[in-house]
DNA sequence: CTTGAAAAGGCATTCGC
DNA sequence: GCGAATGCCTTTTCAAG
């Protein structure tokens, strides 16, 4: 993993393709390059299939902590959540109904940037207390619909 | 959004592919129709870009459940996470180290749905208690990576 | 709406440098 | 690591059902 394998991964992310014409754009790499790269990256279990999905242990982004941050603040709860998404390693911000506001799940590389994340969280304006549980082990499914079978699917969701 | 369509989404999510030959062995749809459908599934926002990211609202599950699982489970968590993880709509699955054993994430078509989550989860063999929380707004990045800046991804993932 | 065939375009692989 | 050339696969279009 060096510096240009970050670009491309960050491009893929940033552009949401994996087309090698676009990613030699943004990036200033050759497309046989990027190929190059790229089969590497399927080879050494970071990417894994034509969508690029990355495995974030093998990224270097093991580390999963939930986040319920409790605040009081002024404006649309949209808003508030935009300047909780915004802090880096922030992958998910669930609005609540109940005692807790808001619920953050993040990525991060390590315990160092766990404090990180916490020392930014309690510096913005609004948020009166965190409290944070370190996660052990994290399932996560790319896409909700793999969690359905084809039947339920076909009952919920054809309309007519 | 009808049966052909259903049954295209949930290849896209099986195959882990959005690739046309692919998506017509599995289904027996033609190609050239499978490019037709899902270019009006694009249009109507419900896919959104090469790599097939489906919005889930648009699709019909916009409901999102945050339930905590309290457990006494036999053998390891990872045979629980994975009992936990197969009962559908249950998209992620933390086990965490404090009070509560797990915390899981739900996307479902409606209220309905989340009343038969729940009973699913009181009935599996372990499940002491579980406590759920209804989420009215929620942000999911689909990629770790996005939430980072380059500088930072550069400054944690090289390594030399 | 669906489909098959044909044409155009983009992608993967290989090779010489 | 790079650029050019090759063959392959995908996408688009179109006319017909």
């Amino acid at each position: 993993m060096d510096d240009r394998d970050v670009r491309l991964l960050k491009a893929i992310a940033e552009l949401e393709t994996g087309s090698p014409e676009r990613l030699h754009e943004a990036t200033g790499i050759p497309i046989s390059t990027i190929h190059y790269r790229l089969n590497n990256l399927r080879e050494g279990g970071v990417i894994e299939n034509d969508r690029y999905d990355v495995d974030l242990e093998e990224l270097g982004l093991g580390v999963t902590v939930i986040v319920e941050v409790h605040a009081d603040y002024q404006g649309s709860y949209e808003r508030f959540a935009d300047r909780l998404r915004s802090v880096e390693g922030v992958t998910n911000v669930y609005f609540t109904m109940g005692e807790t506001d808001f619920i953050v799940i993040a990525r991060l590389s390590g315990s160092d940037m766990v404090e990180r994340l916490i020392a930014e969280f309690e510096e913005l304006e609004g948020v009166d207390r965190t409290d944070s549980t370190f996660v052990i082990s994290a399932v996560e499914e790319r896409d909700a619909l793999q969690s359905y079978s084809l039947e339920t699917l076909l009952e919920e969701l054809v309309d007519e």
